[in-house]
DNA sequence: CTGAAAGCGCTTACAG
DNA sequence: CTGAAAGCGCTTACAG
């Protein structure tokens, strides 16, 4: 029952917006003074201007977004697209569906994408997860769009170059080898980096998990396991998690696989989504992490950082990923030249799950 | 190397938009009569319309939406917004700084409002974590905003009425208990039934772990549970987390609490966030989970619902929750008449961490 | 150095 | 039943 409880009338009306059109007849200018005055256009006396910014600055002058997107032939928004995935395959959690990989690294990307496009005065729209088609886009109406791990042959992407929308992928679509509007990692690398710790850590034989998508991070996560084992001489173990497990529900299939053939001595799993499933498929099974089975991971979280064990893993440094990606696109969008494909940084954070103080 | 390895030009020239003129013009008809034969206005023969109609789909016919949007004086965006702390009270993870509460759920809430909103032809803009200040809102030029989990007071909600831009909260500004614009759950409720369900299974000595903040939800329960251990006869016994450990970190005040005084034999833990926390503190104490310790959140997440041990959790339906509050919004913005608070449904979801099996 | 005019693509009274 | 006109708030040539 607080005193100034408000219920503001639905109706409220709203105070007629100022215009440009106010601050000119309020100087007695014209309204292309003001415009110029405000936009540091055209060639007009100093106090001019000063004049003007400060009528503007009094009588509360702001800009009209619409009529400047209107005008200008711009929303002054960009898009952020996470994965989408067949309805049926969507992990679910009781409160609803969860988007694939690795949801708190979205949110760190969605999060750092949206402050640095408001920093350059852009909003940045979530697209709906069931975006398709160029009416969908054309609802959304960004001035371009900045898409997380599109799959081979994203239709998003072939549909937005259809419209003539630009667009930044964070890390490849794998049918487009030579796009170079992307931010992107070093996968490969990373996963020789990860392999090499693993097996100075002991490991020999090392599975590789992977979910069975055309994710380029994944594609190229696994090409880089295929070159380390050859050029190590050992056995290649991939163990593909079909897309309708893409979560925790992947302990069945690491079960499966633990109990079929000769065990691994150490887990790769290049999804951050499956450390659930693999570390309760190894407590069933009695394997202790890291005694019995060394496990790290190609992509970071708080649970890997924090849980118990904490997990070993590779920190794709998501909230830098999403501005170098809302930087690049804010050039397209300007019509700047773009410096390429640029591959950001990515660390290895060597967590209890390693630790086994082998050394060989 | 891929043959269709695209690299739009950065000028490529974008075809000129088919107008509503450009529809008259071929059909030989006004602008107006174009206009209303699409809009459904007006008083018009339906072969015009259906001629119209047939000519706008023809042409590749699409509204302009900023066009639109200034000739309405709505942008056709709503903004969602999520709770902000400040700067130094950010809980990071390496890949940067991570939303208080629960970030999954936000998520989830985040992806439906996205959703909802798409299906009822607006946009959904993401606020960035620092928004604040007219300026800010009026960049992000939203025609309403849902506001997740405002504090009491939020300096969001006022400004925002200030500009007369239609607002729905998630859960309470505790500073306003008549604000009608809300989609809450019975966290009172939630937290009688969770007690009673610790109760149940032998629970005497129940603590209650709190962050120190205003969240509403977190209030809301706390007062459930006053209510509920006076009732009962039993001990108040509540834990406060400063707000810099609002996250994993917990486990340092959970590790003092459970050393300090005598043992509680249950948590209850307002907050997901503080799930690995408590675990871990648990587990350096060696008192094991349910077995030495019940322990029960008020917000649910996949991890709770599949780690080891499972946590009992309070699913606040989150997606559900969402699509509320936009639908709500929507018919603020749309001038419709609206129904007051809505109370959303939760469930209970008993797990693992309170399964001992006790009948009292 | 400043102003008048056109126009971005629509919808909404209002005429006929 | 259909059309002509005004106008939403700006910017951008272009004139003076």
């Amino acid at each position: 029952m607080g005193t100034d409880a408000q219920q503001p009338d639905e109706g409220a009306q709203r105070t007629r917006r100022v215009t440009i059109r106010d601050v000119a007849d309020y100087l007695d200018l014209s309204v292309s003074t003001v415009s110029a005055s405000l936009n540091g256009g055209g060639t007009l006396r100093e106090s001019t201007r000063e004049r003007v910014r400060k009528a503007a600055e009094e009588l509360g002058y702001r800009p009209s977004r619409t009529a400047l997107a209107f005008r200008l032939g711009r929303t002054g928004t960009i898009a952020y697209s996470l994965p989408t995935v067949e309805e049926d395959a969507h992990p679910m959690r009781d409160g609803g569906p969860v988007p694939v990989l690795d949801v708190e690294a979205y949110m760190i990307g969605a999060r750092a994408a949206a402050s640095a496009a408001f920093e350059a005065g852009y909003a940045l729209t979530l697209t709906p997860p069931s975006i398709h088609g160029e009416a969908g886009w054309n609802l959304i109406g960004a001035d371009g769009v900045v898409l997380c791990d599109p799959v081979s042959g994203d239709e998003r992407l072939s549909t937005l170059e259809r419209l003539g929308t630009p667009v930044v992928t964070i890390a490849r679509d794998a049918s487009r080898p030579d796009w170079p509007y992307v931010v992107t990692n070093d996968y490969r690398g990373n996963a020789h980096a990860l392999l090499d710790h693993l097996r100075e850590r002991g490991a020999r034989r090392i599975a590789l998990l992977v979910p069975d998508a055309s994710w380029s991070s994944t594609a190229e996560m696994q090409q880089g396991y295929r070159e380390w084992v050859s050029a190590h001489g050992l056995e290649e173990i991939v163990w593909t998690i079909p897309p309708e497990r893409v979560s925790h529900d992947a302990y069945i299939d690491v079960t499966q696989r633990l109990t079929a053939g000769p065990r691994p001595d150490a887990i790769f799993s290049t999804a951050e989504q499956y450390r659930p499933g693999v570390l309760r498929a190894c407590r069933e099974l009695g394997l202790s992490v890291p005694g019995d089975m060394l496990f790290a991971l190609g992509g970071d979280s708080q649970a890997a950082a924090h849980g118990d064990p904490s997990i070993t893993a590779i920190d794709l440094l998501s909230a830098r990923q999403s501005e170098l990606a809302v930087q690049m696109l804010l050039r397209r969008i300007e019509g700047q030249a773009v410096d390429g494909p640029i591959v950001a940084e990515s660390v290895l954070r060597v967590r209890a799950s390693t630790d086994i103080g082998v050394d060989e």
